[in-house]
RNA sequence: GCCGGAGUGGUGAAAUGGGUAGACACGCUGGAUUCAAAAUCCAGUGGCCUCACGGCCGUGCCGGUUCGACUCCGGCCUCCGGUACCA
């Protein structure tokens, strides 16, 4: 055994023991009864390379995994590859190869790195989601989609990204740009697939109240980006026609005050009163033009034309004019609103532009409210507003809606900010979309019979349009309807389709006959713990709730196997950051994780992640950090020489007894990390603190040999699923019985907790002057009989008296005094 | 604007059913070991005052509650994230 810490060796040892004899392997059979625990980490992006954040994602999802196991669970922990996407195609270009070689080639590479790691996978539930096996089943459940009207093709104004020549969901574009290639995003008129997660708004909504395992963080920033609000629908006839225009409104309360009407530059009515009207033609041409990102728009100037026309006020039967505005959204709402001055600050601004008439209809309560000020955009009491006046805002929003639905003229209506999911993309290495288009019948799904429908991986893509649309091959194909030649889809998914559902296909991932298997969905799912990065918060985390409702609503599983959502808990790790900023190719600031891997083992690059900052808050990387990290693991190995001493010397009860308690203390403080909120820093801390005592614990008698074996194997254990390697070679060394990663999570012994005699703080006035031994159970006399032997603490007394004696068990005593013959003595016990 | 989160030594950070502020580490300083270095080990390390004993101050700012506040309450400031002419 060597007296130096080699990683290299230890390592490469145990990845290849734990390999054979399969320990990372979840069970299936019946027979097991161990309670069962998924944990589950966000699926990697084939690249080619780990980055530091996946190296980080994977430590904390595999310390929480082996720890399961120790605990006695039947841990599923697999890993898996979301191999579709843009990448591929780029790389595919510049290495004049395939994108399948090239992601076939990256999934050996990156798959040697993880078993370097000594990561604990389950490597027979691997997946890889551009083979047919996987999205066969993606493509048979968009066949059911398409039968349930749940998907859907639609021409639509969609965000568009030139330099990869797609369109985007509106998730996917980020401050107006492509979150993939950073580019502004233009607006184009297309054709494309949406799925309906409009119909599942309200339940991803209300569901989100029961994940109370996820961070606040991330329920709120879905909540934002779903986006109800709570209102009504108003519909105002058109003056001179039959037409009509219908807005929504959360302002019903100031119907009162509308004195006109605006509605999108794209809406039907500009269009239609531009025909005539060529100044308006051109107003209409700018706003689609100008309107490209949204962040823009919010410092536009408000722009408007008045169409001529004018629409009947629904309560009144005034005439309002109808303008055309580009602050109005097509594609929000309706696409029109109800303009109200009084209380709108973007009504008030264009109205005075332009001249329009304000008329308040809302005051304060106990106020009069000067229109020159601006807007009054707060609830308050109703003015000028006929039978409604006098009522506050709340009563008179119900009372107009009542008035409206009486009238056939508007109702109640909850509108979402969150748009149907837009899923076509324009590109080569993605799941085809199993439709066919025929001159005749149209568009017609491909036959369940017919999946998958294989994506060519021979193709070389260009760059530009999709190699797909020239493979004759792949295109022409017989209608299924009719017989005739037809053409396929070319478009692709958009790859977060794969990644919707991944989680469950782990469950059942050999499974052939369908989707997924109900059984395994009853052992398995939801999944116990996931864990990935923040920024898939509006992504990923809302693709895969809504996918999971869609899965079982298609009946592959029961709510009561499957569960309502997918992922029980989440955490959410911050990012990996070089000099303040993160680390990204682009920027040149990287720390290759292999690098670390080959100077310092694997065991190091681990405990260094985990170490040096909470999970949650970003990772500061820092090279004399990760070099610290290692010289604690060469102390450990050298702590290990300690236990074969042998009995050498006298033993101390007192010594034995403190380290003992130390021991179980340390136990104690991991374990709490583990169940409460994964705070591995402090439970590394704790095992340093562990190491050290032992390092400098002088019993060698029998009794010091028996409890400092105790405090190793509790080391040696605890350390096991942060850094398994050195555990399971200082398991055997120090002749432990099982395998580190394999033994039972070490309990706290109470007993050994409890002390006869403590210290305890003795503080004057809220202020530390020093501290007392006492008996554990001392009560307030016998502890102020000590205060006053010490030489040190009485002198705080002279002069004063006692006012207030305040005792906190096992923690502290405090003495409340003043100035002798100031105020009244009294001298009242108080316990706590 | 609205909704979250966070502000603690030179650095990463500990400590919140109110109770010793700065655990653990990094860095730095000094020492041991060495021919020398690396490695290792020991000691010190919030600021200010003091030869020292010791004292005072100190968790973004201002106030409050309390015997006692990083922790609770009120009012601000700054930074980060999300969202937004959303009607």
């Amino acid at each position: 055994m060597s007296s130096i810490y080699q990683a290299e060796s230890i390592e490469a040892k145990w990845q290849q023991r734990w390999q054979e004899d399969g320990i990372d392997e979840a069970h299936e059979s019946a027979d097991d009864e161990r309670p069962r625990y998924y944990c589950l980490v966000m699926f990697p992006y084939p690249s080619g390379q780990l980055h530091m954040g996946h190296v980080r994602n994977y430590c904390l999802g595999d310390a929480v995994a082996r720890y399961k196991r120790m605990q006695g669970h039947n841990v599923l922990h697999p890993i898996g590859w979301d191999a579709f996407g843009l990448p591929a195609e780029n790389a595919a270009i510049q290495h004049k190869q395939p994108p399948a070689a090239w992601t076939d080639n990256n999934i050996a590479q990156m798959r040697g790195q993880l078993k370097g790691l000594g990561f604990s996978y389950d490597w027979s539930r691997e997946i890889a989601t551009c083979k047919p096996d996987y999205y066969r089943w993606e493509q048979w459940m968009f066949l059911r989609l398409m039968e349930k009207g749940l998907a859907y093709r639609a021409k639509a104004e969609v965000n568009w990204c030139e330099p990869c020549h797609t369109v985007l969901a509106n998730e996917q574009v980020v401050d107006g740009c492509c979150w993939r290639c950073d580019t502004s995003v233009i607006r184009r008129e297309l054709s494309q697939w949406f799925i309906r997660i409009t119909d599942y708004a309200e339940e991803l909504l209300q569901d989100l109240d029961q994940l109370d395992g996820w961070p606040d963080r991330v329920r709120d920033m879905q909540r934002n980006w779903i986006g109800r609000s709570t209102g009504a629908e108003v519909r105002f006839p058109l003056a001179d026609s039959d037409g009509y225009i219908d807005i929504f409104t959360t302002r019903p309360d100031t119907l009162m005050g509308v004195t006109y009407m605006a509605v999108a530059a794209a809406h039907p009515l500009a269009r239609q009163a531009a025909e005539n009207n060529p100044a308006l033609a051109e107003f209409i041409e700018v706003c689609s033009d100008v309107s490209t990102k949204e962040a823009d728009m919010a410092q536009m100037e408000k722009k408007g034309m008045a169409l001529g026309i004018d629409a009947i006020h629904p309560m009144t039967g005034e005439r309002v004019p109808v303008w055309a505005a580009n602050f109005v959204l097509m594609n929000y709402g309706t696409g029109a609103v109800m303009s109200v001055p009084a209380h709108d600050e973007r009504d008030f601004d264009f109205a005075q532009g332009y001249g329009l008439p304000i008329k308040q209809v809302i005051q304060p309560a106990d106020a009069e409210w000067d229109m020159s000020n601006g807007a009054f955009t707060d609830a308050g009491l109703l003015i000028n507003s006929g039978d409604f006046n006098g009522l506050g805002s709340d009563e008179a929003k119900t009372a107009i809606i009542n008035h409206l639905q009486a009238h056939d003229a508007g109702s109640e209506r909850v509108q979402y900010r969150l748009r149907d999911w837009l899923v076509s993309r324009q590109r080569y290495w993605g799941a085809p979309i199993p439709v066919i288009h025929c001159p005749d019948c149209g568009v017609v799904p491909v036959p369940d019979a017919d999946l998958p429908v294989v994506l060519p991986e021979y193709l070389q893509p260009t760059g530009g349009a999709s190699p797909l649309v020239d493979c004759e091959a792949f295109m022409n194909v017989d209608c299924p309807r009719c017989g005739q030649a037809a053409k396929r889809e070319a478009d692709t998914f958009d790859t977060f389709m794969e990644s919707s559902w991944y989680m469950n296909r782990y469950t059942c991932n050999q499974h052939q006959d369908a989707m997924l298997d109900a059984d395994a969905m009853r052992r398995w799912a939801p999944v116990d713990q996931y864990i990935g990065g923040v920024e898939h918060a509006v992504l990923h985390l809302l693709y895969a709730r809504f996918y999971h409702k869609l899965m079982r609503d298609a009946g592959l599983f029961s709510e009561e196997d499957g569960g309502k959502e997918p992922f029980r808990h989440l955490m959410t790790q911050g990012m990996v950051l070089l000099d303040g900023a993160k680390m990204s190719k682009s920027k040149g600031n990287t720390v290759d994780p292999q690098l670390i891997i080959d100077r310092y083992g694997a065991d190091t690059a681990r405990l260094f992640t985990l170490f040096a900052a909470p999970p949650e808050k970003d990772l500061e990387w820092n090279d004399a950090g990760v070099e610290g990290s290692y010289r604690f693991l060469g102390r450990v190995w050298r702590l290990m020489a300690r236990g074969e001493d042998g009995v050498t010397g006298k033993d101390d009860a007192d010594a034995c007894r403190t380290m003992r308690r130390i021991i179980h203390q340390s136990i104690a403080r991991v374990t709490h990390a583990f169940e409460h909120g994964f705070a591995f820093n402090v439970a590394i801390a704790a095992l340093m603190e562990l190491s050290n005592h032992l390092q400098s614990f002088t019993a060698t008698g029998k009794q010091g040999q028996a409890v400092l074996r105790e405090g190793l194997e509790a080391l040696v254990c605890m350390l096991a699923p942060f850094v398994p390697h050195i555990a399971c070679e200082c398991g055997q060394r120090i002749g432990m019985e099982t395998m580190a990663v394999l033994a039972p999570w070490p309990s706290v012994d109470a007993q050994a907790l409890e002390e006869s005699e403590i210290t305890l703080v003795v503080q004057f006035n809220g202020k530390k002057r020093g501290d007392v031994r006492v008996a554990k159970d001392a009560d307030q006399d016998q502890v102020m009989a000590k205060v006053h032997q010490d030489e040190e603490l009485t002198r705080w007394l002279d002069g004063m008296q006692i006012a207030k004696i305040i005792l906190v068990g096992g923690r502290l005593i405090n003495n409340v005094v003043r100035p002798q013959g100031f105020g009244c003595a009294y001298y009242s016990p108080c316990y706590y």
